[in-house]
DNA sequence: GAGTCAATGTACTAAATGGTACGTTCACGG
DNA sequence: CCGTGAACGTACCATTTAGTACATTGACTC
């Protein structure tokens, strides 16, 4: 049978639809900010679904976290460098990265909501332990090639430099509203954002270029 | 007469007592997690004079946000770089931002629950917009003595200088727990601070000490 | 086509929460 | 020493909020 576009009752549909909203809440206003009512509103069905699927406010705010961490995975192994030089292929990483917080701002959300609630949520789910590895692995192996060649400096580590990149991105999207106020500047806007996009991958290169200590 | 030890009544101190509790409970579970009930009861006096003194949970919450900005304005304006060369200048001023910011860890979090809430609060704070100033101008004066000296490229902004430590250091502060537990890393520890401490010097001064494009 | 159980809706509750009405007390000036 | 107003406390209220008891509906099986 082909499938029935009114389906009245489907469970996945429902859950994916709370999930969805309830991502959207949370992100939007926090764990004690989002409400639950609010949520069920938003969506086609009632309260009382988010109770009889995820159980509580809680678990639901646990599920949101999982499936929007799961996303970026899945968008994160897509980044691919190529088969450029490590220079041009760390330059590109960077921007890729950068490209990609910009991109994905409401999960950026979720995680500073997340650290202001230090950890609490993430460290309950086992299935993001290495959550971080891929990216890594590509940086590791683009810094190989470069101590080889000569053109990097061979005291860095793979985690320094996704460090010093992670800050640089999150920080724009994270912070903008205060360092924006503050220095009256628009970091996201269309005539900053290319200048700023292009600077990490400089800042990077430059560093890695720079004889060690 | 010399001032009662004990006095009884005192409305400078009860307000400076719940600024001072309440600027704690909206660190700690932000502006919807932090509950007036509870700051009340962690105060010698009560939930009335909340009221009497701020007016609201909201009001009170903007006098802890501009307390906040005003007592790191202070902080901010005692970081003094000495008379170094612009090259270790530079580094200082990156060292003691990166210290500044692992000190006052409360501020940190009320600068990212603030951005939570898309700036709404600092915007009602007139106050607070120049308060970015007297570090920009630190940082002009040694980027303009560097340039001078032929040591920097002379195609950086400070801001952009700026804005790359604040980056590096709010990062670790805001995102420790995130990235920590995804990493498996404390970047707090003591055995790790310390070159994450000096990392943000070398990757300033490699850019600043790079050609231009 | 009757039985069965997952899926769903309605109406409700207990507790928490921001806020206030109203009364009291203390310090200080005249 | 007394009047007066700022400073303070108690008890309360109206709403909101997370969570639930109970009834119902519909899809699928045999």
């Amino acid at each position: 049978m082909a499938d029935q576009v009114l389906k009245r009752r489907d469970a996945e549909r429902t859950k994916a639809e709370i999930l969805e909203v309830a991502t959207q809440a949370f992100a939007e206003d926090g764990y004690s900010g989002a409400r639950v009512d609010e949520i069920a509103e938003r969506t086609r069905t009632t309260k009382r679904m988010i109770y009889y699927y995820f159980g509580g406010k809680e678990q639901l705010y646990l599920a949101v976290l999982e499936h929007a961490y799961r996303g970026i995975r899945e968008a994160e192994e897509r980044l691919e460098v190529g088969d450029l030089g490590p220079v041009d292929a760390v330059r590109r990483l960077a921007e890729l990265t950068y490209d990609h917080h910009v991109e994905h701002q409401a999960f950026m959300r979720l995680v500073a909501i997340e650290n202001i609630h230090r950890g609490e949520g993430v460290r309950k789910l086992e299935v993001l332990r290495d959550l971080g590895k891929p990216a890594m692995e590509v940086l590791e192996s683009i810094l190989d090639r470069g101590i080889a060649d000569g053109v990097f400096r061979a005291d860095v580590d793979a985690l320094d430099v996704h460090l010093l990149i992670s800050s640089y991105c999150v920080f724009q999207v994270a912070n903008q509203y205060t360092f924006g106020y503050l220095f009256d500047v628009d970091l996201l806007a269309d005539g900053t954002r290319p200048r700023l996009r292009a600077m990490i991958g400089d800042v990077v290169v430059a560093w890695l270029a720079a004889p060690g200590r």
